[in-house]
DNA sequence: AACTTTGGCAACCGCTACTTA
DNA sequence: TTAAGTAGCGGTTGCCAAAGT
């Protein structure tokens, strides 16, 4: 028997109405199944991701908010790159967003930051040692989250970057020092 | 105005975990 | 118990629009 070839790339509108239709017939399971049953032409694997990504009630399809961004970054301190369990704490958010956040928008920065504010490795450890020692949060947890943290937003000043953490650290019940 | 570079996002790939017969 | 099928996850790639030169 000869294998259809199956479609890549971008999904059509067509394509989109017609995977709603079978997905709210059949349910959201045996995805291969579901994908020969619409007559579409496209593999189960692609039929899911872009209903979990893109067809999926209540999505939300706007920009992060600046709430969200710290939810993220707290998240991803906590798990690490386990975006499927940091988008159930965002409802309206998949993974594949917050990973693609996290990659263009908060990471980058960490780079430029690096470059800019702390030059070198070598001088970069002895700078972060002294946020460190400079810093009033007694537990030992809170420092290496300041020091973690200063490398994530780098667009910000050195001292605006302690302020702005001081104040995100209480307001996460990670430091109970603010103000500064 | 034309070309190049960069940024953001959607989609794909490969692997692992889970389910079912 | 185990093998095959299926679902889920995280990393990577490719496309396109915007910004820069």
């Amino acid at each position: 028997m000869q294998e259809e070839e199956l479609r890549r790339g971008q999904w059509l509108e067509e394509e989109d109405e017609k995977l709603a239709m079978i997905v709210a017939i059949l349910g959201e399971r045996r995805w291969d199944a579901l994908a020969k049953a619409s007559g579409l032409k496209r593999s189960g694997k692609s039929c899911r991701l872009r209903w979990l990504n893109y067809l999926r009630p209540n999505l939300k399809h706007g920009h992060i908010t600046a709430d969200e961004e710290r939810v993220i970054i707290r998240l991803q301190k906590e798990f690490g790159n386990k975006w499927s369990k940091i988008a159930k704490q965002l409802p309206g958010r998949t993974d594949n967003e917050i990973k693609n956040y996290w990659r263009s928008h908060l990471r980058k920065k960490a780079l430029i930051y690096e470059q800019e504010c702390f030059g070198d490795n070598s001088s970069n450890s002895q700078q972060k040692t002294s946020i460190s020692e400079k810093g009033d949060c007694s537990s030992a947890e809170s420092l290496a989250n300041e020091v973690t943290l200063l490398d994530w937003i780098p667009s910000w000043s050195y001292e605006q970057s302690r302020m702005e953490l001081h104040m995100y650290f209480c307001s996460s019940n990670l430091c109970s020092c603010y103000p500064p």
